[in-house]
DNA sequence: CATATGTGTTTGTGATCACATTTCTACAGG
DNA sequence: CCTGTAGAAATGTGATCACAAACACATATG
Protein backbone atom coordinates (compact mmCIF):
# COMPACT_ATOMS: atom_id res chain seq x y z
CA UNK A 1 0.00 0.00 0.00
CA UNK A 2 1.61 3.18 -0.85
CA UNK A 3 0.04 6.62 -1.00
CA UNK A 4 -0.85 6.90 -4.88
CA UNK A 5 -2.80 10.26 -4.49
CA UNK A 6 -1.41 13.60 -3.83
CA UNK A 7 -2.78 15.23 -1.17
CA UNK A 8 -3.48 18.12 -3.59
CA UNK A 9 -6.97 20.39 -3.53
CA UNK A 10 -8.89 17.97 -4.75
CA UNK A 11 -10.79 15.51 -2.65
CA UNK A 12 -9.34 11.78 -2.43
CA UNK A 13 -12.61 10.17 -3.98
CA UNK A 14 -12.25 12.55 -6.95
CA UNK A 15 -8.87 11.79 -7.41
CA UNK A 16 -9.33 8.35 -7.32
CA UNK A 17 -12.56 7.86 -9.32
CA UNK A 18 -10.18 10.13 -12.09
CA UNK A 19 -7.11 7.22 -11.67
CA UNK A 20 -9.96 4.23 -12.03
CA UNK A 21 -11.76 6.42 -15.26
CA UNK A 22 -8.58 6.30 -17.29
CA UNK A 23 -7.74 2.65 -16.10
CA UNK A 24 -11.06 1.68 -17.49
CA UNK A 25 -11.92 4.11 -20.28
CA UNK A 26 -8.25 3.16 -21.77
CA UNK A 27 -8.48 -0.88 -21.65
CA UNK A 28 -6.38 -1.55 -18.60
CA UNK A 29 -9.04 -3.71 -17.43
CA UNK A 30 -10.50 -6.83 -19.04
CA UNK A 31 -14.66 -7.44 -18.90
CA UNK A 32 -15.74 -8.60 -16.12
CA UNK A 33 -13.02 -7.91 -13.65
CA UNK A 34 -14.57 -7.48 -9.72
CA UNK A 35 -13.46 -4.69 -7.92
CA UNK A 36 -13.87 -4.46 -4.32
CA UNK A 37 -14.37 -1.73 -1.48
CA UNK A 38 -11.87 -3.02 0.28
CA UNK A 39 -9.30 -3.81 -2.04
CA UNK A 40 -9.03 -0.29 -4.13
CA UNK A 41 -8.95 0.96 -0.52
CA UNK A 42 -6.42 -1.01 0.19
CA UNK A 43 -4.19 -0.50 -2.43
CA UNK A 44 -4.88 3.32 -2.21
CA UNK A 45 -4.38 3.70 1.42
CA UNK A 46 -8.01 5.42 2.11
CA UNK A 47 -10.62 4.18 4.29
CA UNK A 48 -13.63 3.14 2.56
CA UNK A 49 -15.48 5.69 2.48
CA UNK A 50 -14.17 8.12 -0.45
CA UNK A 51 -13.49 4.49 -2.48
CA UNK A 52 -17.71 3.33 -2.60
CA UNK A 53 -18.03 7.23 -3.62
CA UNK A 54 -15.81 6.73 -6.61
CA UNK A 55 -16.95 3.09 -7.56
CA UNK A 56 -20.70 4.24 -7.61
CA UNK A 57 -19.82 7.40 -9.15
CA UNK A 58 -17.98 4.94 -12.27
CA UNK A 59 -21.04 2.29 -11.88
CA UNK A 60 -23.59 5.62 -12.62
CA UNK A 61 -21.36 6.24 -15.76
CA UNK A 62 -21.99 2.87 -16.79
CA UNK A 63 -18.46 2.15 -16.35
CA UNK A 64 -18.19 -0.78 -13.85
CA UNK A 65 -21.97 -2.63 -13.34
CA UNK A 66 -23.11 -3.79 -10.13
CA UNK A 67 -24.64 -7.47 -9.01
CA UNK A 68 -27.69 -8.28 -7.73
CA UNK A 69 -25.76 -8.22 -4.27
CA UNK A 70 -24.24 -4.97 -4.60
CA UNK A 71 -20.63 -6.37 -6.03
CA UNK A 72 -18.94 -4.20 -8.67
CA UNK A 73 -17.23 -5.63 -12.08
CA UNK A 74 -16.48 -3.92 -15.25
CA UNK A 75 -19.24 -5.03 -17.56
CA UNK A 76 -19.39 -7.00 -20.27
CA UNK A 77 -21.43 -6.63 -23.12
CA UNK A 78 -23.64 -8.43 -25.08
CA UNK A 79 -23.15 -7.97 -28.80
CA UNK A 80 -26.44 -6.06 -28.92
CA UNK A 81 -25.07 -3.74 -26.60
CA UNK A 82 -22.19 -3.42 -28.31
CA UNK A 83 -24.02 -2.38 -31.72
CA UNK A 84 -26.23 0.03 -29.60
CA UNK A 85 -23.08 1.74 -28.30
CA UNK A 86 -21.41 1.87 -31.29
CA UNK A 87 -24.50 3.42 -32.85
CA UNK A 88 -24.43 6.21 -30.19
CA UNK A 89 -21.11 6.79 -30.79
CA UNK A 90 -21.88 7.06 -34.69
CA UNK A 91 -24.83 9.63 -33.89
CA UNK A 92 -22.95 11.67 -31.64
CA UNK A 93 -19.59 11.82 -33.17
CA UNK A 94 -20.18 12.84 -36.53
CA UNK A 95 -22.80 15.12 -34.83
CA UNK A 96 -19.92 16.69 -33.13
CA UNK A 97 -17.10 16.18 -36.27
CA UNK A 98 -19.57 18.49 -38.46
CA UNK A 99 -19.28 20.87 -35.68
CA UNK A 100 -15.85 20.58 -35.08
CA UNK A 101 -15.03 21.40 -39.19
CA UNK A 102 -16.19 25.11 -39.40
CA UNK A 103 -13.19 25.90 -36.94
CA UNK A 104 -10.66 23.06 -38.62
CA UNK A 105 -7.83 24.89 -38.75
CA UNK A 106 -4.38 23.96 -39.97
CA UNK A 107 -2.92 23.77 -36.38
CA UNK A 108 -6.05 21.47 -35.48
CA UNK A 109 -5.28 19.28 -38.32
CA UNK A 110 -1.32 19.07 -37.50
CA UNK A 111 -2.22 18.17 -33.86
CA UNK A 112 -4.39 15.36 -35.29
CA UNK A 113 -1.78 14.25 -37.68
CA UNK A 114 0.89 13.97 -35.10
CA UNK A 115 -1.49 12.25 -32.81
CA UNK A 116 -2.10 9.97 -35.74
CA UNK A 117 1.50 8.90 -35.93
CA UNK A 118 1.62 7.56 -32.28
CA UNK A 119 -1.09 5.37 -33.15
CA UNK A 120 0.61 4.16 -35.52
CA UNK A 121 3.93 3.95 -33.62
CA UNK A 122 1.40 1.62 -30.81
CA UNK A 123 -0.31 0.02 -33.63
CA UNK A 124 3.89 -1.10 -34.81
CA UNK A 125 4.20 -2.46 -31.08
CA UNK A 126 1.07 -3.89 -30.72
CA UNK A 127 0.04 -1.92 -27.52
CA UNK A 128 -3.23 -1.79 -26.91
CA UNK A 129 -3.57 0.52 -23.94
CA UNK A 130 -1.93 3.37 -25.64
CA UNK A 131 -3.59 2.57 -28.78
CA UNK A 132 -6.57 3.09 -27.18
CA UNK A 133 -5.81 5.99 -25.57
CA UNK A 134 -4.09 7.96 -28.56
CA UNK A 135 -7.31 6.90 -30.44
CA UNK A 136 -9.96 8.19 -28.08
CA UNK A 137 -7.21 11.09 -28.03
CA UNK A 138 -7.26 11.89 -31.75
CA UNK A 139 -11.24 11.86 -31.29
CA UNK A 140 -11.26 13.63 -28.47
CA UNK A 141 -8.98 16.34 -29.89
CA UNK A 142 -10.94 17.04 -33.00
CA UNK A 143 -14.39 17.07 -30.87
CA UNK A 144 -12.86 19.82 -28.52
CA UNK A 145 -13.52 22.31 -31.40
CA UNK A 146 -16.62 21.48 -31.66
CA UNK A 147 -17.18 23.51 -28.27
CA UNK A 148 -20.07 21.10 -27.34
CA UNK A 149 -19.28 19.79 -23.72
CA UNK A 150 -22.30 18.06 -23.13
CA UNK A 151 -22.61 16.17 -26.44
CA UNK A 152 -18.74 15.43 -25.77
CA UNK A 153 -19.24 14.17 -22.25
CA UNK A 154 -21.90 12.27 -23.32
CA UNK A 155 -19.93 10.50 -26.07
CA UNK A 156 -16.88 9.91 -23.11
CA UNK A 157 -19.40 7.74 -21.03
CA UNK A 158 -20.02 5.49 -24.19
CA UNK A 159 -16.11 5.01 -24.69
CA UNK A 160 -15.92 4.25 -20.67
CA UNK A 161 -18.81 1.47 -21.45
CA UNK A 162 -16.98 0.29 -24.10
CA UNK A 163 -13.42 0.45 -22.99
CA UNK A 164 -12.96 -2.95 -21.46
CA UNK A 165 -14.62 -4.49 -24.39
CA UNK A 166 -12.08 -2.80 -26.58
CA UNK A 167 -9.02 -4.23 -25.11
CA UNK A 168 -10.77 -7.52 -25.49
CA UNK A 169 -11.37 -6.94 -29.00
CA UNK A 170 -7.85 -5.57 -29.91
CA UNK A 171 -6.41 -8.85 -28.56
CA UNK A 172 -9.05 -10.85 -31.32
CA UNK A 173 -8.50 -8.93 -33.78
CA UNK A 174 -4.59 -7.81 -33.93
CA UNK A 175 -4.97 -5.07 -36.46
CA UNK A 176 -1.68 -4.49 -38.12
CA UNK A 177 -2.30 -1.28 -40.46
CA UNK A 178 -2.81 1.90 -38.86
CA UNK A 179 -6.05 3.47 -38.97
CA UNK A 180 -6.83 4.29 -42.37
CA UNK A 181 -9.98 6.19 -41.76
CA UNK A 182 -8.26 8.73 -40.11
CA UNK A 183 -6.18 9.86 -42.86
CA UNK A 184 -9.82 10.11 -44.69
CA UNK A 185 -10.84 12.23 -41.71
CA UNK A 186 -7.59 14.13 -42.20
CA UNK A 187 -8.46 14.87 -45.62
CA UNK A 188 -12.14 15.71 -45.22
CA UNK A 189 -11.00 18.02 -42.64
CA UNK A 190 -8.40 19.98 -44.78
CA UNK A 191 -10.69 19.78 -47.81
CA UNK A 192 -13.92 21.40 -45.53
CA UNK A 193 -15.63 18.30 -47.22
CA UNK A 194 -18.59 17.71 -44.30
CA UNK A 195 -20.17 14.74 -46.29
CA UNK A 196 -16.88 13.11 -46.64
CA UNK A 197 -16.20 14.01 -42.69
CA UNK A 198 -19.18 12.37 -42.11
CA UNK A 199 -18.91 9.14 -44.29
CA UNK A 200 -15.09 9.15 -42.98
CA UNK A 201 -15.65 9.28 -39.46
CA UNK A 202 -18.91 6.77 -39.17
CA UNK A 203 -16.94 4.24 -41.25
CA UNK A 204 -13.59 4.70 -38.48
CA UNK A 205 -16.59 4.18 -35.47
CA UNK A 206 -18.70 1.26 -36.72
CA UNK A 207 -15.25 -0.51 -38.14
CA UNK A 208 -13.95 -3.14 -35.43
CA UNK A 209 -17.04 -3.91 -34.59
CA UNK A 210 -18.60 -6.28 -37.51
CA UNK A 211 -16.05 -8.82 -36.80
CA UNK A 212 -17.74 -9.16 -33.55
CA UNK A 213 -21.20 -9.81 -34.98
CA UNK A 214 -19.44 -12.29 -37.16
CA UNK B 1 -38.98 13.66 9.46
CA UNK B 2 -41.45 10.68 8.56
CA UNK B 3 -40.00 7.38 7.09
CA UNK B 4 -41.08 7.71 3.26
CA UNK B 5 -38.99 4.82 2.49
CA UNK B 6 -40.50 1.36 2.41
CA UNK B 7 -38.58 -0.80 4.35
CA UNK B 8 -38.03 -3.32 1.01
CA UNK B 9 -35.47 -5.38 -0.42
CA UNK B 10 -34.00 -2.40 -1.92
CA UNK B 11 -30.92 -0.15 -0.19
CA UNK B 12 -32.14 2.79 1.29
CA UNK B 13 -29.54 5.11 -1.19
CA UNK B 14 -31.15 3.16 -3.98
CA UNK B 15 -34.66 4.17 -3.15
CA UNK B 16 -33.81 7.77 -2.31
CA UNK B 17 -32.18 7.90 -5.54
CA UNK B 18 -35.45 7.07 -7.56
CA UNK B 19 -37.84 9.49 -5.78
CA UNK B 20 -34.68 12.64 -6.01
CA UNK B 21 -34.66 11.70 -9.68
CA UNK B 22 -38.39 11.78 -10.13
CA UNK B 23 -38.56 14.82 -8.66
CA UNK B 24 -35.95 16.53 -10.66
CA UNK B 25 -36.98 14.87 -14.22
CA UNK B 26 -40.08 16.05 -13.86
CA UNK B 27 -39.57 19.40 -12.63
CA UNK B 28 -40.59 19.28 -9.19
CA UNK B 29 -37.69 21.88 -8.69
CA UNK B 30 -36.75 24.72 -9.98
CA UNK B 31 -33.35 25.53 -11.53
CA UNK B 32 -31.03 26.62 -9.24
CA UNK B 33 -32.12 25.08 -5.62
CA UNK B 34 -29.91 24.28 -3.49
CA UNK B 35 -29.43 20.43 -1.52
CA UNK B 36 -27.43 19.49 1.64
CA UNK B 37 -26.96 15.97 2.90
CA UNK B 38 -28.29 17.10 6.45
CA UNK B 39 -31.33 18.94 5.21
CA UNK B 40 -32.35 15.48 2.72
CA UNK B 41 -31.57 13.37 5.22
CA UNK B 42 -33.45 14.82 8.32
CA UNK B 43 -36.56 14.39 5.46
CA UNK B 44 -36.19 10.97 5.26
CA UNK B 45 -34.86 10.12 8.52
CA UNK B 46 -31.86 8.64 7.50
CA UNK B 47 -27.66 9.46 7.84
CA UNK B 48 -26.08 11.18 5.58
CA UNK B 49 -24.15 8.25 4.28
CA UNK B 50 -26.98 7.16 1.97
CA UNK B 51 -28.24 10.35 1.04
CA UNK B 52 -24.48 11.35 -0.21
CA UNK B 53 -24.50 8.61 -2.58
CA UNK B 54 -27.86 9.32 -4.24
CA UNK B 55 -26.83 12.91 -4.40
CA UNK B 56 -23.60 12.19 -5.62
CA UNK B 57 -24.92 9.24 -8.10
CA UNK B 58 -27.35 12.03 -9.92
CA UNK B 59 -24.60 14.71 -10.04
CA UNK B 60 -22.61 12.14 -12.22
CA UNK B 61 -25.51 11.72 -14.30
CA UNK B 62 -26.11 15.43 -14.54
CA UNK B 63 -29.46 15.80 -12.47
CA UNK B 64 -27.21 18.07 -10.02
CA UNK B 65 -24.30 20.51 -10.10
CA UNK B 66 -21.41 20.59 -7.78
CA UNK B 67 -20.04 23.78 -7.11
CA UNK B 68 -16.22 24.23 -6.03
CA UNK B 69 -17.11 23.68 -2.80
CA UNK B 70 -18.88 20.89 -2.93
CA UNK B 71 -22.24 22.22 -3.04
CA UNK B 72 -25.23 20.21 -4.53
CA UNK B 73 -27.95 22.24 -6.79
CA UNK B 74 -29.95 21.78 -9.50
CA UNK B 75 -28.47 22.98 -12.60
CA UNK B 76 -29.01 26.57 -14.44
CA UNK B 77 -28.59 25.45 -18.02
CA UNK B 78 -27.15 28.28 -20.08
CA UNK B 79 -28.73 28.75 -23.55
CA UNK B 80 -26.02 27.05 -25.38
CA UNK B 81 -26.36 24.32 -22.75
CA UNK B 82 -30.00 23.78 -23.87
CA UNK B 83 -29.11 23.97 -27.35
CA UNK B 84 -26.86 21.10 -26.90
CA UNK B 85 -29.48 18.98 -25.27
CA UNK B 86 -31.69 19.67 -27.48
CA UNK B 87 -29.81 18.56 -30.22
CA UNK B 88 -28.80 15.86 -28.22
CA UNK B 89 -32.54 14.45 -27.76
CA UNK B 90 -33.19 15.50 -31.55
CA UNK B 91 -30.25 13.01 -32.45
CA UNK B 92 -30.85 10.36 -29.94
CA UNK B 93 -34.57 10.51 -30.46
CA UNK B 94 -34.77 10.68 -33.90
CA UNK B 95 -33.09 7.27 -34.10
CA UNK B 96 -34.94 5.68 -31.19
CA UNK B 97 -38.44 6.54 -33.25
CA UNK B 98 -37.12 4.79 -36.36
CA UNK B 99 -36.17 1.43 -34.54
CA UNK B 100 -39.83 1.66 -33.03
CA UNK B 101 -41.18 2.20 -36.16
CA UNK B 102 -41.18 -1.52 -37.55
CA UNK B 103 -42.47 -2.76 -34.57
CA UNK B 104 -44.92 -0.13 -33.50
CA UNK B 105 -48.74 -1.99 -33.77
CA UNK B 106 -51.90 -0.78 -33.44
CA UNK B 107 -51.90 -1.56 -29.53
CA UNK B 108 -49.08 0.73 -29.00
CA UNK B 109 -50.76 3.46 -30.90
CA UNK B 110 -53.51 3.24 -28.85
CA UNK B 111 -51.59 3.41 -25.67
CA UNK B 112 -49.66 6.35 -27.34
CA UNK B 113 -53.11 7.82 -27.97
CA UNK B 114 -54.11 7.70 -24.20
CA UNK B 115 -50.72 9.28 -23.08
CA UNK B 116 -51.82 11.79 -25.28
CA UNK B 117 -55.23 12.79 -23.73
CA UNK B 118 -53.51 12.87 -20.51
CA UNK B 119 -51.30 15.56 -21.98
CA UNK B 120 -53.95 17.49 -23.16
CA UNK B 121 -55.56 17.24 -19.72
CA UNK B 122 -52.37 18.41 -18.07
CA UNK B 123 -52.49 21.16 -20.45
CA UNK B 124 -55.90 22.70 -19.74
CA UNK B 125 -55.02 22.34 -16.11
CA UNK B 126 -51.64 24.21 -16.65
CA UNK B 127 -50.20 21.53 -14.59
CA UNK B 128 -46.72 21.92 -15.21
CA UNK B 129 -45.08 19.01 -13.28
CA UNK B 130 -48.00 16.45 -14.66
CA UNK B 131 -47.39 17.63 -18.25
CA UNK B 132 -43.86 17.46 -17.94
CA UNK B 133 -43.71 13.82 -16.87
CA UNK B 134 -46.86 12.83 -19.10
CA UNK B 135 -45.21 14.02 -21.90
CA UNK B 136 -41.87 12.23 -21.27
CA UNK B 137 -43.99 9.13 -20.60
CA UNK B 138 -45.75 9.57 -24.28
CA UNK B 139 -41.92 9.48 -25.47
CA UNK B 140 -40.62 6.54 -23.19
CA UNK B 141 -43.65 4.62 -24.22
CA UNK B 142 -42.65 4.94 -27.99
CA UNK B 143 -38.83 4.24 -27.40
CA UNK B 144 -39.28 1.19 -25.06
CA UNK B 145 -40.31 -0.45 -28.50
CA UNK B 146 -37.00 0.06 -30.06
CA UNK B 147 -35.09 -1.91 -27.77
CA UNK B 148 -32.09 -0.08 -27.50
CA UNK B 149 -31.86 0.06 -23.52
CA UNK B 150 -28.65 2.17 -23.81
CA UNK B 151 -30.01 4.40 -25.56
CA UNK B 152 -32.85 4.71 -23.76
CA UNK B 153 -30.74 5.28 -21.07
CA UNK B 154 -28.72 7.94 -22.31
CA UNK B 155 -31.53 10.36 -23.46
CA UNK B 156 -33.17 9.45 -19.90
CA UNK B 157 -29.92 11.66 -18.71
CA UNK B 158 -30.15 14.19 -20.93
CA UNK B 159 -34.38 14.87 -19.82
CA UNK B 160 -32.63 14.38 -16.61
CA UNK B 161 -30.79 17.49 -16.95
CA UNK B 162 -33.26 19.69 -18.42
CA UNK B 163 -35.91 18.90 -15.89
CA UNK B 164 -35.72 21.79 -13.48
CA UNK B 165 -35.22 24.16 -16.84
CA UNK B 166 -38.60 22.66 -18.35
CA UNK B 167 -40.13 23.28 -15.43
CA UNK B 168 -39.17 27.52 -15.35
CA UNK B 169 -39.99 27.06 -19.24
CA UNK B 170 -43.10 26.04 -18.98
CA UNK B 171 -43.86 29.05 -17.01
CA UNK B 172 -42.82 31.33 -19.43
CA UNK B 173 -44.42 29.82 -22.07
CA UNK B 174 -47.76 29.94 -21.06
CA UNK B 175 -48.88 26.88 -23.63
CA UNK B 176 -52.55 26.76 -24.12
CA UNK B 177 -53.03 24.02 -27.02
CA UNK B 178 -52.49 20.13 -27.15
CA UNK B 179 -48.96 18.94 -28.42
CA UNK B 180 -49.27 19.43 -32.26
CA UNK B 181 -46.33 16.99 -33.21
CA UNK B 182 -47.57 14.37 -31.00
CA UNK B 183 -50.52 14.04 -33.59
CA UNK B 184 -47.82 14.04 -36.59
CA UNK B 185 -46.28 11.33 -34.94
CA UNK B 186 -49.09 9.56 -34.01
CA UNK B 187 -50.13 9.82 -38.00
CA UNK B 188 -46.97 8.74 -39.49
CA UNK B 189 -46.88 5.87 -36.86
CA UNK B 190 -49.67 4.33 -38.27
CA UNK B 191 -49.00 5.05 -41.75
CA UNK B 192 -45.81 3.88 -41.30
CA UNK B 193 -44.19 6.73 -42.71
CA UNK B 194 -40.13 6.51 -41.73
CA UNK B 195 -39.90 10.29 -42.83
CA UNK B 196 -42.52 11.60 -41.68
CA UNK B 197 -41.97 10.47 -38.03
CA UNK B 198 -37.87 11.87 -38.47
CA UNK B 199 -39.63 15.54 -38.80
CA UNK B 200 -42.20 15.15 -36.80
CA UNK B 201 -40.09 14.09 -33.57
CA UNK B 202 -37.17 16.17 -34.21
CA UNK B 203 -39.90 19.22 -34.30
CA UNK B 204 -41.46 17.92 -31.14
CA UNK B 205 -38.34 17.58 -29.55
CA UNK B 206 -36.74 21.36 -30.83
CA UNK B 207 -40.13 23.13 -29.74
CA UNK B 208 -40.17 25.25 -27.42
CA UNK B 209 -36.56 25.53 -27.22
CA UNK B 210 -36.90 28.36 -30.13
CA UNK B 211 -38.56 31.02 -27.39
CA UNK B 212 -35.26 30.65 -25.18
CA UNK B 213 -32.67 32.28 -27.82
CA UNK B 214 -35.35 35.01 -28.23
C1' DC C 1 -23.52 54.38 3.01
C1' DA C 2 -20.27 51.00 1.72
C1' DT C 3 -16.80 47.76 3.17
C1' DA C 4 -14.16 44.86 6.28
C1' DT C 5 -14.00 41.99 10.28
C1' DG C 6 -15.16 38.54 13.36
C1' DT C 7 -17.84 34.77 15.18
C1' DG C 8 -21.07 31.16 15.37
C1' DT C 9 -23.29 27.90 12.27
C1' DT C 10 -23.64 24.92 8.46
C1' DT C 11 -21.66 21.85 5.15
C1' DG C 12 -19.06 18.13 2.77
C1' DT C 13 -15.29 14.73 3.71
C1' DG C 14 -13.13 10.75 5.38
C1' DA C 15 -12.37 7.22 9.10
C1' DT C 16 -14.28 3.72 11.89
C1' DC C 17 -17.48 0.51 13.50
C1' DA C 18 -21.38 -2.99 13.72
C1' DC C 19 -24.29 -5.71 11.03
C1' DA C 20 -26.49 -8.74 7.65
C1' DT C 21 -25.67 -11.07 3.61
C1' DT C 22 -22.99 -13.26 0.31
C1' DT C 23 -19.12 -15.87 -1.15
C1' DC C 24 -15.43 -18.95 -0.51
C1' DT C 25 -13.34 -23.19 1.31
C1' DA C 26 -12.89 -27.66 3.18
C1' DC C 27 -14.79 -31.72 4.25
C1' DA C 28 -18.16 -35.11 4.44
C1' DG C 29 -21.35 -38.42 2.23
C1' DG C 30 -23.08 -40.58 -1.85
C1' DC D 1 -15.61 -38.17 -9.03
C1' DC D 2 -19.46 -35.39 -7.92
C1' DT D 3 -22.50 -33.00 -4.66
C1' DG D 4 -24.13 -30.90 -0.68
C1' DT D 5 -23.10 -28.55 3.67
C1' DA D 6 -21.11 -26.24 7.78
C1' DG D 7 -17.96 -22.89 9.16
C1' DA D 8 -14.90 -19.03 8.04
C1' DA D 9 -13.77 -15.08 5.48
C1' DA D 10 -15.03 -11.24 2.71
C1' DT D 11 -18.22 -7.71 1.15
C1' DG D 12 -21.51 -3.78 0.77
C1' DT D 13 -24.49 -0.80 3.81
C1' DG D 14 -25.63 2.60 7.01
C1' DA D 15 -24.73 5.20 11.41
C1' DT D 16 -21.73 8.13 13.93
C1' DC D 17 -18.00 11.08 14.82
C1' DA D 18 -14.17 14.58 14.23
C1' DC D 19 -12.50 17.97 11.31
C1' DA D 20 -11.57 21.72 8.16
C1' DA D 21 -13.57 24.73 5.04
C1' DA D 22 -17.26 27.66 3.62
C1' DC D 23 -21.08 30.44 4.65
C1' DA D 24 -24.25 33.86 6.93
C1' DC D 25 -24.93 37.60 9.51
C1' DA D 26 -24.29 40.96 12.86
C1' DT D 27 -21.04 44.45 14.19
C1' DA D 28 -17.39 47.60 13.61
C1' DT D 29 -14.65 50.69 10.74
C1' DG D 30 -13.59 53.87 7.06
Amino acid sequence: MVDKLQDSYLAAHDQLYRILRMRIMYGEMSPGQAITLRGVAAEFGLSVTPVREALKRLAAEGALSISVTGRFQTPKLSNDRIEELASLRALIEVELATRALPRAHMALVERLQTINNAISVAVAKADAVTYIRTNLEFHRTLYLRAQAPAMLATVETVWLQMGPTMRALYGRLQRKDPPVNHRLILAALKAGDEPGLRVALRADVTQGLRMLAQ
